[in-house]
RNA sequence: GCCCGGGUGGUGGAACUGGUAUACACGCACGACUUAAAAUCGUGUCUCGUAAGGGAUGUGGGUUCGAUUCCCACCCCGGGCACCA
């Protein structure tokens, strides 16, 4: 063994191990019998090049793959480019190059810095979306859903960049702009390509939460990616009403999620872009007024000017819907801007019970009526319900008293249980509400006269605990106003005054002194400031369900609806079908072709791939069509069914096309009889790791799982889902804490970083610096840290002797543990930490058995697997690390023979006490009660118990 | 507004199914080595207090022998969705 003293020159040694790497083919893909598929969101290389955070991922997944090949597992950790779309095109235009070879060149330039991280990737797998032998598949792929009927063309109005000249799909915009160049987007009517992917909602929505044969649920993922799959999919169950127009005896389904409330509608509301509008108004008077109006709305909400807060508007059609539910009543149709055209049925009936509804209804003078009283439930504080206790129901009175003279109202203060209100009280049998409250004011207040002004409304139920009478009272409430007459009062009896104090409180006031939501409804009566009842309360109609509650009641009414023939079952997403064609140059050509005679054709899969064709010009041309559109020779074709005068289709795939599948064609990507050999594929599904930022939720990650769930439909795949385990990374920010980036003048190169203090420092302060899911901000000071750590485990390597020395085992055997449970757990940083541990443990040592020192190694050879192997090849070992067998922990050497704990008292650490690993409790009692610190805090005291918590601590819990 | 995360030293952060809060690292201070500096090594570093001891995990309350961890309310920060009836 040698032991020269040397300088870690970590350049020549890093170029050294790539370069042996490469030669020796370590990384190559092995088939053994257990697999694991490790992924990478594979990048788009930008002309940018990366920075230091773009790797933090790719940093993961290459510890996590080398652990698991070091485990014995044949791995596949494969690396690609993603290419086609915007981004690349805008830069080619920009630099006035062919996006080709912009991206031949941006793709080298990535490779290039991702080299001299030192990952393990198999490049032999590399793929490429813009690679003809790539798209080919995705082309083909294409094809089999336009063959299911699952890729149609479409003329509504879409989202269209007036910068970027194409249209997008509804998941590439953010706040009604661009996403990619932050323009405003506008809606333009448009032949498009869409992939209906609501056809698969459902099975996207349910199988979140799959579960495995064990129970356990098939996609772990983190909870927060699936809400917001579940939110952008928006499933929601509802009725659709049958309703009829009047006087036209047009049928119109009306779809109601909160079905309850029917009885409630009193109009109806119809989307401006619906096509029922003309029906309902042609020549009538009404048709010139309506159609301005439609068309002034369709101008707002196409250069998106339309705001919904400032824009509610509306006006009347003339028309009615007949009274569908025995209501009675016939809805007025009004045409209004808040509607949705495209969700549900365009068409609405509208209530008091909702929001928008209750505003627009207000500000056109729409009448409203209301079948709900408002309905409160005291859930926290003294007076909350108590659980499985029955409520004792009761008529009451809340009593609004106003006074005499001035403009302030009478508010009672329960000191006792902190209720600040009004008079209230019971309604006794046979009792008026107003003459109950003539007498509750009287007794309560003394004040002796008293008037009845008016109720308040309907009542307002309320549910609470009762402490005085240990009941939970469920209360009726009438709520009404009252005035005194003058200010004359009896004397109030000092008990009376000690529970509760009379308060004259100002008008402005009296809503913030009130503290229970009932009272503050009734006060909102009082000054007219109502808002609408929504989403609780207790039903007045139907007759059938009178006194049922919102929540609670709704199944039952849908059964009821579905019964009496009022309405059907439905269901509606709020996820829409994916537009799925760009008029631009760089992307898939749609593999279709139009005939004149025989319509639309597809592409035979024989003459796949339609490839992309060189072009002189490819800036967007603006006008709907792609620039291909301009290449005669390219376009003109020949009808593969009939042989005739035929044309191309010029619109291109979306950037999201080429990354809906890639993760299939890195198991066989190179064959050229299908996408992926089935065999193979069945091997390496599902893709056990998958890691990459998390603002891939709504977009990639539910395209890639909707064209595998239509694989998987055909026979083609084996799994329903492709990626079984998800890791979110999060981002690196700038040190300024602000997103690096170029515009801030805060990017970290990584070139520079490495040149300085070396890949392996990278890598390991990129997994040290905190939880790996957590955006943290990058900080070359702290690096040092990692760089120190290093060169430390360089050092000690003088310390290794061939002798044995068992001092080191608890610790090593103990790192071994934590290290290979926190990188199963995505948990980089703690397993770092534990290593450091381990290392200063080790320098403290006067030797360090070779054994142990090979155990350390290899647990840092994941993160740092430069120096790592060339430690190794140093001990003597012919092989590199990287393919040695993963140290194992032995839980025998792990047991200490002694114990330390702390000894509380009253749970305060008072002294430390040593016992042996396998002291009795009653041993260490003794010990505990024994030690001097102890003593003196128990000195005349009574001890009442004492907890024992093996390994941990002694309580001694003592009368204070 | 709704839905997810998250608030712990000067900083990044640690703490297993409730069990000695602040591991590990950065920074800082002091010391050693050096003519000197850098590098390296050592010691210290939540806070008040001379000490004994007390107080701290966003705020307030609760459960418990014991709470960063569980429950309730509120405040703040980050992200997503947002006219979806």
């Amino acid at each position: 063994m040698k032991k020269k003293p040397r300088t870690y020159d970590h350049i020549s040694l890093e170029k050294k191990w790539q370069k042996y790497w490469e030669k020796k083919k370590v990384y190559k893909t092995k088939d053994l019998s257990k697999k694991f598929y490790v992924l990478d969101m594979f990048p788009y290389p930008s002309g940018e090049g990366l920075h230091v955070g773009h790797p933090k991922g790719y940093i993961a997944t290459d510890v996590v793959s080398r652990m698991k090949r070091m485990q014995g597992y044949g791995v596949l950790h494969p690396m690609g480019f993603d290419a086609f779309g915007l981004p690349a095109e805008n830069y080619a235009i920009k630099t006035k190059t062919n996006p080709q070879i912009a991206v031949k060149k941006n793709v080298e330039r990535y490779k290039e810095q991702l080299e001299i991280l030192g990952f393990d990737y198999d490049w032999e797998r590399e793929v490429n979306t813009t690679d003809p032998e790539y798209y080919r598949w995705t082309q083909w792929i294409f094809l089999q859903l336009f063959k299911k009927g699952l890729a149609y063309e479409s003329y509504e109005p879409i989202n269209w960049c007036p910068v970027d000249k194409t249209g997008l799909a509804n998941e590439d915009i953010e706040d009604g702009k661009c996403e990619r160049c932050g323009a405003v987007v506008e809606k333009r009517p448009m032949r498009q390509w869409v992939l209906k992917i609501t056809d698969y909602a459902d099975k996207l929505l349910s199988d979140l939460d799959l579960k495995d044969i064990n129970g356990d649920p098939l996609l772990e993922w983190p909870e927060s990616i699936k809400e917001l799959q579940r939110n952008w999919i928006g499933r929601s169950e509802g009725v659709n009403f049958k309703c009829w127009i009047k006087d036209l005896n047009i049928e119109v389904k009306m779809y109601n999620s909160v079905p309850q409330t029917y009885r409630a509608e009193t109009f109806t509301v119809i989307a401006p872009e619906h096509p029922l509008v003309n029906d309902l108004i042609k020549g009538t008077e009404y048709e010139k007024p309506v159609l301005e109006f439609v068309e002034k709305i369709k101008a707002k909400k196409a250069n998106n000017k339309f705001d919904i807060d400032k824009d509610m508007e509306g006006i009347f059609t003339g028309r009615y819907i007949r009274d569908f539910a025995g209501t009675g009543r016939d809805l007025p149709i009004w045409v209004a801007s808040y509607v949705l055209a495209d969700y549900g049925t365009g068409m609405v009936n509208c209530s008091a019970h909702d929001e928008r509804d209750y505003a627009f209804a207000k500000k056109y003078n729409l009448p409203l009526h209301e079948v709900v009283e408002p309905f409160v439930q005291v859930t926290t504080g003294d007076d909350a319900v108590r659980k499985d206790m029955p409520f004792v129901e009761r008529n009451a009175v809340i009593c609004v008293v106003k006074h005499w003279s001035e403009d302030k109202y009478l508010c009672l203060h329960w000191k006792a249980v902190e209720w600040r209100g009004f008079v209230v009280g019971g309604i006794e049998d046979g009792e008026s509400a107003e003459s109950a409250a003539m007498r509750e004011v009287v007794e309560e207040t003394g004040y002796k006269n008293v008037r009845f002004v008016k109720t308040l409304g309907g009542k307002i139920h309320s549910q609470f605990y009762q402490a005085v009478k240990k009941v939970n009272r469920f209360a009726h409430f009438t709520p009404v106003l009252m005035e005194l007459i003058d200010g004359e009062q009896n004397e109030i009896a000092e008990e009376e005054k000690a529970l509760h104090t009379l308060e004259w409180v100002s008008k402005d006031k009296v809503m913030d002194f009130v503290n229970k939501n009932d009272l503050k409804i009734t006060w909102s009566r009082v000054i007219g400031a109502e808002k609408p009842i929504v989403k609780n309360g207790i039903l007045l109609e139907p007759k059938e369900f009178k006194g049922r509650e919102w929540k609670e009641v709704r199944e039952d009414i849908i059964d009821y609806l579905v019964k009496s023939g009022y309405a059907t079952r439905k269901i509606n997403y709020k996820i829409r079908d994916w537009v799925f064609s760009r008029q631009r140059y760089w992307g898939e050509p749609i593999p279709v072709i139009h005939c004149e005679k025989c319509g639309v054709v597809p592409v035979p899969e024989k003459d796949l791939p339609v490839k992309l064709p060189k072009v002189k010009f490819y800036e967007p041309t603006g006008t709907g069509e792609s620039p291909l559109a301009a290449i005669d020779s390219w376009v003109n074709v020949k009808c593969p069914k009939c042989k005739g005068k035929a044309k191309r289709e010029t619109n291109t795939m979306p950037q999201w096309a080429g990354s809906s599948w890639y993760y299939l064609r890195y198991i066989d990507p190179k064959n050229s009889k299908a996408f992926v050999d089935k065999k193979k594929e069945k091997n390496w599904m599902p893709v056990d790791l998958y890691v990459g930022g998390a603002e891939h939720a709504t977009r990639h990650l539910i395209y890639a799982r909707f064209w595998h769930k239509f694989l998987y439909d055909l026979g083609e795949v084996s799994t329903p889902e492709p990626f079984k385990k998800l890791q979110s990374v999060g981002l690196i920010m700038g040190e300024d804490d602000r997103k690096m980036s170029k515009r801030w003048g805060n990017v970290v190169n990584p070139d520079d970083v490495i040149k300085i203090y070396g890949a392996d420092t990278l890598r390991v302060y990129e997994m040290f610096m905190g939880p790996f899911d957590q955006a943290i901000s990058w900080s070359t000071d702290n690096m040092i840290g990692s760089r120190r750590f290093i060169e430390r485990v360089w050092k000690l390597s003088a310390k290794v002797t061939p002798n044995e020395s068992k001092a080191l085992d608890p610790i090593i055997h103990k790192t071994i543990k934590k290290v290979t449970e926190d990188i199963d757990a995505m948990k980089f940083n703690t397993a770092v930490s534990t290593m450091m541990i381990a290392v200063n443990e080790f320098e403290k040592a006067e030797t360090i058995s070779r054994e142990h020192y090979e155990m350390l190694i290899k647990l840092l050879a994941p993160f740092a697997p430069h120096i790592t192997d060339e430690l190794w090849t140093e001990l003597g070992n012919k092989q590199s690390i990287h393919i040695s067998m993963w140290p194992q922990y032995n839980a025998t050497k792990i047991t200490e023979t002694t114990q330390q704990m702390a000894v509380q008292i009253n749970g305060k650490v008072r002294a430390n006490i040593v016992s042996r690993a396998d002291a009795s409790d009653e041993e260490i009692k003794k010990l505990a009660l024994g030690h001097n610190d102890v003593a003196k805090w128990l000195d005349g005291k009574e001890i009442m118990k004492v907890i024992i918590v093996k390994n941990k601590l002694v309580n001694i819990v003592v009368k204070a």
